[in-house]
DNA sequence: AAATAATATTGATCTACATCAATAATTTTT
DNA sequence: AAAAATTATTGATGTAGATCAATATTATTT
């Protein structure tokens, strides 16, 4: 099996329990798609047809504003998923840019594919509700956070969980993230190193 | 079938196609709670036992940060869902306070029973992912909008979008949900009288 | 190794919203 | 129908973070 499949197989095997055979068919649903630093996979106004599963590289899912400002929904380096969730589980067009932050190697299913392989076992129903469930809870705890801390608090929040994407991204995509400037993580970052 | 079960069955065969013996078999996984006012269902630091589902009345969670504001999470009326999810789902200590706005009737369900019932047949467990995934694209759409938006275009959507809320929970509960202060609201109306 | 493009920093200034404190209006309880 | 409790408004003032413009740094392409 190649390298990619065997951290794919880990991912969907520690939430459901899958005979080797199972995977094998689940795997079946999945087409690998290489995309270049700075390729699009979704752009606003087209359907996004595939959620994604990074094999390998980084991709960051973000919107424009009516000012032309980026605001970065989402990161996802291996073992992540990412799609402009509202427009793809509607299928309605979408709002997003999905871009490869790195050369990067995608699994991805269509959505048609994905409707299939739900009705196939449900298992496999039971995989995507998990999968669901859980980005409800992190989407959540993302509102609160915003609700509740200040910029200051939320960059630190950044770096505790996810100190593996800090340096892959460009730090104005992770101040576009935590909802402040470019400028203004500048700035805090410059405040916390005289201190 | 009492009025509120009869809510309950479009709600759930609206997602989800049952026979009626099936939709029996589902609503004897629930058991019927009638809270009052300012009643708690949930309480930081308690593992939140059930999910729950508002037949009538209207349900607001809200956290409280260190400073001892309320910041709401959620508002449920008649057939919406409610709980505080991280705690739920994952079954740990609530930071959430799940509080009656006006005496309520619910349908709820436990924990260990949701389990069993998504068990019980694959359609019960398709029912949780549509849940689940359109919450995550609800959530997302709320990240979005207090990353992309102003406060007064935040609560301008929250008048398009949950015109029933808006006279069923108190104003300051409104303007800690779009993230402002309620003294800000309370000038922000003011100054569209003016217009 | 230059040239170019992308990203990050810094300074000056501005503003959307918060905070604090008082009062007014409304709802609930007795 | 008063009294009490809850909710909403208003004024004065403060500040976290934005905006604009310039420059410095780093990464990428030729």
């Amino acid at each position: 099996m190649l390298e990619e499949h065997t951290l794919f197989k880990k991912h969907i095997t520690k939430r459901i329990d899958l005979e080797d055979s199972e995977f094998e068919q689940f795997l079946n649903f999945f087409s690998t798609k290489i995309v270049t630093k700075r390729q699009f996979i979704t752009q606003p106004d087209f359907v996004p047809s595939h959620r994604s599963f990074v094999c390998t590289g980084a991709m960051r899912a973000y919107i424009l504003d009516d000012s032309g400002n980026e605001h970065t929904i989402q990161f996802a380096i291996e073992n992540w998923w990412i799609t402009d969730y509202n427009a793809y589980i509607y299928q309605r067009p979408a709002t997003m840019f999905v871009m490869a932050q790195e050369n990067s190697t995608l699994l991805q299913i269509s959505h048609e594919k994905e409707l299939e392989l739900k009705a196939l076992n449900p298992k496999f129903e039971t995989f995507f509700r998990i999968m669901a469930e859980r980005s409800t809870a992190y989407m959540q705890r993302r509102v609160i956070e915003r609700l509740t801390l200040s910029a200051e608090e939320r960059y630190q929040h950044f770096l505790d969980k996810y100190s593996l994407m800090v340096n892959r991204f460009p730090q104005y995509t992770i101040a576009s993230y935590i909802g402040v400037t470019t400028e203004f993580l500048s700035r805090m970052r410059k405040n916390r190193l005289l201190k």
